[in-house]
DNA sequence: TTCCAGGCGTATC
DNA sequence: GATACGCATGGA
């Protein structure tokens, strides 16, 4: 990780990022496109405007102790995508994919937002998502937490415009709140484990469980399997992933998952 | 108008 | 365990 400190600003070297590779693409949704190269969004309730390209990125006025604490960790800052992509260019697709969109990472998200974010994705487009979850945090002045979320009704949810999405995210902020789902614990214990406490939760099927756990968790076996995911095993992956990416597939999936939605058409 | 979107709960076999 | 269907909302 190299970095400087530049006036009230971040400088940040690496290579291995492309903003609209990972603010973009239906990983996190709570970034706006503000310009070229140039996004603003959130962390749960940190705001953050970043811009770059090339290599070479501002963090706009963001001191070295919210940069280490928030920003670093969200972009997995510490982890070598070179590396990553130099054992997935053995796979054909793969390769085809992680030269597709070098700039992918992971987003390493907080588990609550994730979760929410995740439950209002479920039979949804990306732009709704974003919608619905700005609709959420405006309302507040911040993202909400468990407990002022728990304290709504689907009624008084309605500004939201989720449509059946609502009393899933409730069911979520009632559990979270009451302490019956920790997700402190559930991060820490085995992938199984851990999505199958997560899928007690009303609205959180295989799929959202694995996009928590791998952007909300940082579980990386998490491999979640959406209508696009589907796609791709069907096309390229008939006798299923290679074992040998099993521990890093859900960082695999980041890839195919851009890659057969926005590769050239044929 | 119909189809689809980073699915899930429920009913039924 | 597998399969079928309804579900809110809004853009294409």
């Amino acid at each position: 990780m190299k970095y400087e400190i530049s006036g009230n600003d971040i400088i940040l070297y690496e290579d291995d990022l492309a903003l609209d590779d990972v603010l973009d693409t239906g990983q996190a949704f709570r970034w706006d496109r503000i310009g070229e190269n140039a996004y603003f969004g959130y962390s749960l309730d940190c705001p953050l405007e970043i811009s770059g390209s090339d290599g070479k990125f501002v963090l706009k006025n963001t001191d070295e102790e919210v940069f280490l604490k928030v920003w670093a960790p969200y972009f997995d800052l510490e982890t070598d995508y070179s590396a990553l992509r130099k054992i997935y260019s053995k796979d054909a697709a793969l390769s085809a994919a992680c030269e597709f969109s070098r700039g992918i990472r992971l987003l390493r998200q907080d588990s609550w937002e994730a979760l929410v974010c995740f439950i209002f994705s479920s039979n949804n487009n990306i732009t709704r998502i974003k919608g619905i979850v700005a609709r959420l945090a405006e309302h507040y002045g911040k993202f909400p937490s468990p407990e002022q979320l728990a304290a709504e009704t689907e009624e008084s949810l309605g500004f939201l415009r989720s449509g059946f999405r609502a009393k899933y995210v409730l069911d979520a902020a009632k559990k979270v709140a009451s302490g019956e789902t920790d997700l402190k614990k559930i991060a820490e214990m085995p992938y199984e484990s851990a999505k199958a406490e997560l899928m007690k939760i009303k609205g959180v099927g295989p799929k959202v469980a694995d996009c928590v756990l791998l952007s909300g968790m940082y579980k990386t076996e998490a491999f979640p399997l959406d209508v696009w995911m589907k796609r791709v095993m069907e096309e390229y992956y008939k006798d299923g992933l290679p074992e040998e990416f099993y521990g890093t597939r859900g960082i695999a999936q980041l890839y195919l998952f851009n890659y057969i939605r926005k590769r050239p058409k044929q």
